[in-house]
DNA sequence: TTTCCTATCATACGAAAGTACCAAACCGCA
DNA sequence: TGCGGTTTGGTACTTTCGTATGATAGGAAA
């Protein structure tokens, strides 16, 4: 917000300059008006250009990772839970990721089931199209 | 490219239409000069925007997921192999890859366990996550 | 024509994955 | 202190997946 302010403050005063200028300059009468106002076309053309480039900037940073907690907590997945399906999506088998994470395979099946029943899928492939659909992944 | 010229065309018919204009009225005595370079500030700044706006909007478009179609040549995958990988990233079993494709499940088996070597893994998971990887999904 | 590639299908076997129970230990909360 | 949820683990069983091997057929290339 002060940004803004500030920049508005800053064409303002440029637009007053203009004003100033023009009014001097058309009664010593050294430069016509057409001068002036393809001046203000130019400058206020990349002023525009850049305003937007700025606003742009910041739409473009929240994009690359959308992790939906509150998704998440909807479905009621735990947090052990969802720390299996990261490595389900890295592919790791159940043998692997009990390893990965100090557990025993029948507790990563545990969890899996109960992760599956919560997705309403029945397979692990099914799991992770439909974890990257509700951008849990 | 022939957008660029339009655009810049239409720019300069503006420009030019603003000149006649003030000229004009100027001379008429019933605007005052500040007036035309406050019209154009305005109109040349919403245009600096949206310039950047569409500029913006196609730099963000190629984002998601171009399929490289290279890459699968270069990895030797066949039409058919790839079809199959795509039934795969939907979650579908062997079973019903076969029913959708309307082959077997053994040749469906056969096509996976071919594009398993070609991509080097071991797992239906890790070819899902490997393809995303290298863009052919 | 013979060879190579692709697509198709089958059988058999072992390895994963998934389901259905059950149960113990822990933790926070009422 | 007991209740409910989470995490952990087990057994037993079924289903799915993956591999190996072989076979047939069509099309493209040599």
């Amino acid at each position: 917000m002060k940004k803004t302010i500030f920049v508005f403050g800053i064409l303002i005063v440029a637009l007053l300059s203009l004003f100033q200028l023009s009014s001097y300059s058309i009664m010593a009468g050294d430069l016509s008006s057409e001068v002036f106002i393809a001046i203000t076309a130019i400058v206020f053309l990349i002023v525009g250009f850049l305003l937007q480039y700025r606003r742009k900037e910041r739409l473009l940073q929240p994009k690359p990772a959308p992790i939906d907690s509150d998704k998440i907590n909807e479905l009621g997945i735990t947090d052990r839970e969802h720390e299996i399906l990261v490595k389900l999506s890295e592919g790791l088998s159940n043998k692997e990721i009990g390893e990965t994470l100090f557990i025993s395979e029948s507790t990563v099946k545990t969890h899996l089931s109960n992760l599956y029943s919560k997705l309403s899928v029945k397979r692990r492939t099914q799991a992770l199209q439909k974890a990257k659909q509700l951008h849990i992944l």
